[in-house]
DNA sequence: ACCAAAACCATAACGTGTTCTAAAAAGGAA
DNA sequence: TTCCTTTTTAGAACACGTTATGGTTTTGGT
């Protein structure tokens, strides 16, 4: 009855093996996508392997994109400073993988992008959507709680309106029409913004300043707000 | 030197069958993608022809999404009540064409993001973008006149969070994990949020009012804020 | 009316993701 | 060992977007 067969061993080292071939194809590549017969070849399994192991190649960038953030593990480290602090201190700590590495996630994401559609997957796996929105829930109710954040409006609804605001910045980072540099103080206004919109007389005066440091940075960054004109669709 | 050689009006009639053709296929089949073999053959030219005239299949779907939508006009008969009155109104004309056909525009949405990385093509046109910019630039430079705004944050930024909450919503519902039943409101309570974030004290309370209509249609809907967890990425 | 040029057509070709087939290999149980 | 079951493999196949290549048609100017 026990999973340690010798079987699941080598499915899960064919695995790692696929995920790890992958992930080196797109950091050397680049843009050009990698495909599934050259991941076959350089992870020395069949072409048939990925489709058995993970379903298709969406599944594959997936497991590629969970498997280099290890997100909810920093996420602990947060406790300094209040809540506001610990928000933007999240933030910045989810889209620093982002800039750290702009490249790779770029074509990572256009990757995942690209075939959207047929099944059913969205952007993320259910557990780790689930992990992130129950911490972000936690910031945000510990924001109420320290009388920053005001209680009328669920943090439900605010936590969704950030989330779009968050999937948008990265659509239109990851076609091109936001630059690195603009990325995170962008989507910090977005934030700052929100919070704003459901914060107490307390709280709001710490989110104007943090659009205030955001809009520095942003102008320090050398581009003007609308180097291209926002995605207004 | 006139443009109107016999030669282009046979191309401008090319034109508007391939989209015509396209935009029928998109209609009939549905979540089938529509094939640029097939497209061909409805529209009674040669395979070649979309990409002598358009470029590639992405510019194909984009011109349909931008024949579609008499966007632009109709925005100016949105002059009656106040600025929020306005603004609103111009975000529920904006979205009631994904939702009054949504099959057409989901299934046209994730064409055109399933084509994206290859060239520097946005997700629209950039006339569109810089018309639609401009309009809503306008409304809420109206709003910052009418005292309902402040104007300690620049217009332009408000408005790329707001464009940001509409991408990220447009993809969450193209992907289908926001409902169409809940996508306007939804959105409605995202631009809300945002805008009582750069409000006057005056103005506040109007986007108050906003957020618990919506609030009230989206309950009324029957479908719970998070049937799934919002795309917290 | 003729000619040169431009546009379009049919077609093949390439590489892609994905699926399907039979064959082969490998692990576990007797 | 021997047998059975599960998984991997090789390989072909399909439909797709896109490009390149000649050949054919059509147009505008002389």
């Amino acid at each position: 009855m026990q999973d340690i067969g010798k079987r699941e061993q080598a499915k899960a080292q064919r695995r790692s093996r696929i995920i790890r071939a992958a992930r080196d194809l797109i950091r050397e590549t680049g843009d050009t996508d990698l495909s599934m017969r050259m991941l076959a070849q350089r992870a020395e399994v069949s072409l048939s392997t990925p489709y058995n192991l993970f379903g298709s190649k969406r599944a594959v960038v997936l497991a590629v994109l969970e498997d280099e953030r290890d997100f909810v593990e920093r996420f602990g480290k947060l406790d300094r400073g209040n809540s506001v602090d610990r928000i933007f201190g999240a933030h910045e700590l989810a889209f620093s993988y982002y800039t750290g590495d702009p490249e790779f996630y770029r074509t990572l994401w256009r990757a995942l992008l690209s075939t959207t559609g047929q099944d059913d997957m969205g952007l993320a796996t259910p557990e780790r959507l689930a992990q992130t929105h129950a911490i972000w829930r936690a910031l945000l109710r510990s924001a109420v709680k320290d009388g920053i954040l005001s209680e009328d409006v669920p943090a439900d609804l605010t936590l969704q309106a950030m989330a779009h605001n968050t999937g948008g910045a990265l659509l239109s980072w990851a076609v091109g029409s936001l630059s690195t540099s603009a990325l995170t103080p962008t989507v910090g206004i977005g934030y700052a913004i929100c919070l704003r919109g459901v914060a107490t007389a307390k709280g709001a005066p710490l989110l104007t300043k943090r659009i205030e440091a955001y809009r520095s940075v942003l102008e320090l960054a050398g581009s003007r707000v609308s180097e291209r004109s926002p995605e207004t669709l």
